[in-house]
DNA sequence: CTGGTCACCTGGAAGC
DNA sequence: TGCTTCCAGGTGACCA
């Protein structure tokens, strides 16, 4: 279920019971998620949390061992992963629960069914690195402006949904928030990038900004269920205005609702509304 | 740079 | 009921 809105409201979730925590025990119970998984319980064995942040979809874990030393956790919930908080003593882990991290007074612990989800350890700074440096712009950053975003998009000749999903411009968008933020600025998910105005594209900037945070909202609705002693998990019951809606009435003219297939993912649009 | 395919993995829903 | 097929919110590798 993660995009950048359920990535930013586990982040805000977990933050209170991990920052500043000694992480005591890492228990991990599968050999590899996308890649191996190796040595990270000794890794992290006995380290402090100094901060938990994010970068696109990933979450960033910052470390530091007694000596001062630091070293970073990147994770990715990839289709089907979730973190969760339990208080001690949690209950036994399930199939698909992968990884504990066991601090004095709770436990979060992985869920992934599909285990497309990542971990991997850094001894050195990961955002100059791999995965991380080539990441597009974060969309709320301050110092990224609608223009930038416009002049960006209108370098990539691939249809603009792509280029969203693609996530070398601005990152967040996944397959749901693309669909919704081009429906938001009116563009067809199929048109060219490089063929539409500034003045749209900054529109569409605008859209995504708007579109993300109101998601992140949405979770921060839920976050309470998210820690709360029972557990219910973090995801969204979200209103979409076209996303899973194919033959459905636009919640806007009342046409009914298209599917296509861009880049192997379904997109859906409202063909009056967006062109 | 672009566009297409495949692969990673499990499970739920729909079709026959 | 049981089997088959399709589909799922992500990423990265490989190929033309």
């Amino acid at each position: 279920m993660p995009e950048l809105p359920e990535v930013e409201v586990t982040r805000m979730g977990l933050a209170p019971f991990v920052e500043g925590k000694v992480l005591r025990k890492a228990v991990i119970r599968v050999q590899r998620l996308r890649s191996p998984v190796g040595e990270l319980a000794q890794k992290l064995d006995a380290k402090t949390v100094l901060q938990l942040s994010r970068r696109g979809k990933y979450l960033v874990w910052h470390f530091v061992d007694a000596q001062g030393v630091k070293g970073w956790l990147v994770t990715h919930l990839g289709m089907s992963g979730y973190w969760r908080v339990w208080q001690l003593p949690a209950p036994e882990p399930g199939v698909h629960e992968h990884v504990d991290f066991v601090f004095d007074d709770c436990l979060v612990r992985l869920t992934d069914v599909r285990r497309f989800g990542d971990m991997r350890w850094f001894d050195d700074d990961p955002f100059g690195q791999k995965p991380l440096a080539d990441l597009g712009w974060e969309p709320f950053d301050a110092n990224v402006t609608a223009e930038m975003f416009a002049r960006a998009m209108r370098a990539k000749r691939r249809p603009v949904k792509e280029v969203l999903m693609a996530g070398d411009v601005v990152v967040g968008c996944g397959n749901i928030y693309s669909s919704e933020s081009l429906f938001l600025a009116g563009i067809h998910p199929a048109r060219t990038a490089s063929r539409i105005s500034e003045k749209r594209l900054s529109a569409l900037f605008g859209a995504i900004q708007s579109v993300l945070s109101q998601a992140i909202d949405a979770g921060g609705s839920t976050l309470r269920d998210f820690h709360g002693v029972d557990g219910v998990d973090g995801y969204f019951a979200l209103r979409t205005n076209v996303y899973g809606r194919e033959g459905e009435l636009c919640r806007k003219c009342g046409s009914p609702i298209k599917r296509i297939v861009q880049a192997g993912r379904s997109t859906f649009y409202c063909p009056k509304c967006q062109k």
